[in-house]
This record gives structure tokens, C-alpha cells and sequence, in this order.
DNA sequence: TGTTAGTATATGATTAATCATATATAAGAT
DNA sequence: ATCTTATATATGATTAATCATATACTAACA
């Protein structure tokens, strides 16, 4: 008799959580606290920015998985440690999610539905909106600038930090485009003005 | 006395749903019905998907709020409309909402996260989750040319139309900001593969 | 004749994510 | 002497969103 797929549930496609987990365990074993500091938090809040407590969470949904397993490091002067390592199933796993493709994530921004719903406003409130937005998307780019010099600094560009670079690039064009159209939207509200005031 | 605020959750910024149906409601009154067939999935798609599960709930919320009042018509022939108006509160509240700044939304991408780990992938592995993304986002820019054609194609362009019109620009251009690095990506990918095969 | 599509509203269940809070110890700062 | 920060894990509560399903009548189609 074949072996059972233990509680397999290969369920439904999201659970990405739980895979981007698997990518970081499979770099190397980590606690739950690492992965918030060291990964989530210094290299991919850019990504995939996660909460401590649906990190912990999941690694609970892993480990019943058979996906990972937790090895408790005691210590003395600081609380315990939980170790987690992939295991051959994880990586199975993981190696069969990174090669699927799953539909693209719904983005719902407030900020345009307020222009869409702006017309009944003075034009100095939708530049003002417009503004504040810039200013938001500005410091986002600063962000994604610190994670590069952060984790991509040194010039060794191996074929992983090759493929950092790729998304990062995106992740940076991305914000440039916001720049740039909400730049040009707060220059014709001006030049509108500049018109109905002449 | 003042006037008190009736269960006046101005609670937490999100309720976006909410102010997005308040918004709606303002261009005239609709049922949950309308809103879902001719607004949510013909006009603002692109902007603020919604479930109509969800669009129904958040009706009875916005109604005992006294944002919005319902009433009932009567059919025979058919089941009967319950007909929504937004309330003079309901219009305070949104043209509060219009021009308070939000955060900007999370994205959440699997498919970067996706080549993010790749490393341990082959090239064609990785050409093919690039050209599977491509084909994805070719699909959504035809989304927005679809709606762009429907509900932007006179030329009457009223203040209203031009802030449609800047916001699907910006939906587009974004759109396009993918395309272009998808096949930058996938150009470098496949020179990488001819200088190891020469 | 049975099936599907259109009109219309409603509820149950589940997931992903966020926020707040709890516990416990040590080191460093005010 | 007190407060904060760092280390480390855990639970409770809530929201936004999605999916599935239920009801009920009409009309068109095969």
C-alpha cells in the first residue's frame, strides 16, 4: 500500500505565508524570532511584510504538516528557543509552489477611489490628496532603497542575489510610476488653476 | 443637548467598501443588485472588486449607521428591490472620507516571492513562471482597455470623466510598468541560457 | 420537458491578516 | 529606582474578503 499523503491538505492555492516560510527555512533553521527580525523585517518587508503573531501561528500549521520540524534549544539566562528546520516533504513542497502559478492578488488602493470619487471636491483638496500621497510613496521608495543597501550591497552577485535584484527592480519601477503620474496629475490641477485664475 | 452621534463607529480608517457604496449611492440610488451588476463589476472593477455577499452586508451596516436609508419596492413579477439612498450624515461622512489620507495598502505579490527563491529552480522553470505572469497581466491591461471602452469612450470629458480617466491611466500604467519588466526579465533570462549554450 | 439565465436578497463558513496583550528574564538607560 | 529594550513564544479578538449555498419567480432555449 502507497504511503498515505499525511493530512496532505494540498489544499487551496494561498497559504503563501506558509511557503514564503518554507524558502526562508530552507536557506538555513530559524526560530520563529528570527524569521520575524532577521527575515521578515530586514529583507523582504518589501515582499511579503508578516505579523509575529501569524508567523508563530504558522509555523504551528507547518510543523502539523509535516513540512518542518521543531527542535526546543534550552536557555537559561533568555526564554527557550524553537528551532525549525524543512524537512524532505517541505522541500517537496516548496520546490512544487515555486514552480505554480497562482492568480494575480487584488490590489484595492482607497487613494484612487477617492479621485474617482472627487469630482464634488475643490481642486485644492484633490491636490492636497494627491500631495499626501506623494509624500507616501516617496518615503516607500526610500524604504525599498534601504533594503537594497541593506541586503544587496556587496557586488558577489550570485544567481540568488541576481534574482533579488530582479524583484527589487520591479518592486522600485513600480513606486517610480506612482511618483511620476501622481508628479504629473499635481501638475495639470495647477495648471488648471493657474488657467481658472487668469 | 448636542445632537448625539448615533452608534457613530467613526471608528478605525478602513470601512473603504463602505465609502466606496456611499460614493456610489451619492451618484443616485441603487439596490444591492445595481451596484453589483452595473457598478462593481462594469465601472470600478479595476478599482474596488467586490463580492456580493459582501456588498450586502455592508449595506446593513451603512444603514444602521443612518448613512444610507432603504426602502422597499414592491415587484410581482419579479423579487422585490429594496432601494438604497444615501442619508444627509451618510454624505458628511463621505465627503470626510474623501479627504482623509489612508495608508497605503499592503501588496502582496506570490509570484515575486515566487522568483525571489527561485535560485534553486532551472532557467526554463523560471522563464516559464515569468511567462505565465506575462500572460497574466497581458489579460488584466485588456480588463482595463475593456472598461476604458466602456465607460470612457464620449467624448464629453466632465470633471467627473476626467478623474475616471486619470485613475484608469495610472491603473494602466502601472499594468504596463509589469509588461515591460516581464519581458526585460525574461530577455536577460533567455541571453543567460544562449551564452551558456555557445 | 428540463435546463439555464436573469432578477433579487440572504446566510454560513472559512481564510488571511492585524492588533492587542500576556508571560518571563536580563541588560542598559534615566 | 524605574522604565525601556531585547529576547522569545503564545493567545484572544476582530476585520475584510471569498466561496458556497439557499430561496423564488420568470423567461427563453434546446
Amino acid at each position: 500500500m502507497g504511503r498515505a499523503c499525511p493530512p496532505c491538505l494540498f489544499g487551496k492555492p494561498p497559504m503563501s505565508l506558509a511557503h514564503v516560510i518554507l524558502g526562508l527555512l530552507q536557506q538555513q533553521e530559524r526560530t520563529g524570532y528570527d524569521l520575524k527580525t532577521e527575515c521578515f523585517d530586514d529583507c523582504i518587508s518589501h515582499l511579503w511584510p508578516a505579523d509575529q503573531a501569524q508567523i508563530y501561528r504558522t509555523l504551528d500549521k507547518l510543523e502539523s504538516q509535516g513540512w518542518i520540524t521543531c527542535t526546543v534549544e534550552i536557555q537559561h539566562d533568555r526564554p527557550n528557543r524553537k528551532v525549525y528546520r524543512i524537512t524532505e516533504a517541505g522541500e517537496a513542497e516548496l520546490t512544487h509552489w515555486l514552480q505554480t502559478h497562482h492568480p494575480l492578488p487584488v490590489l484595492r488602493e482607497s487613494s484612487l477611489v477617492q479621485l474617482y470619487f472627487a469630482a464634488q471636491l475643490p481642486d485644492e483638496a484633490i491636490v492636497y490628496l494627491l500631495e499626501q500621497e506623494l509624500e507616501a510613496r516617496q518615503e516607500k521608495l526610500a524604504q525599498c532603497e534601504t533594503i537594497e543597501a541593506l541586503s544587496l550591497s556587496n557586488p558577489t552577485a550570485s544567481r540568488e542575489q541576481k534574482l533579488h535584484r530582479l524583484v527589487l527592480d520591479l518592486v522600485k519601477q513600480r513606486e517610480q510610476t506612482y511618483l511620476d503620474w501622481l508628479e504629473k496629475a499635481i501638475r495639470a490641477m495647477h495648471m488648471l488653476r493657474d488657467r481658472n485664475n487668469s
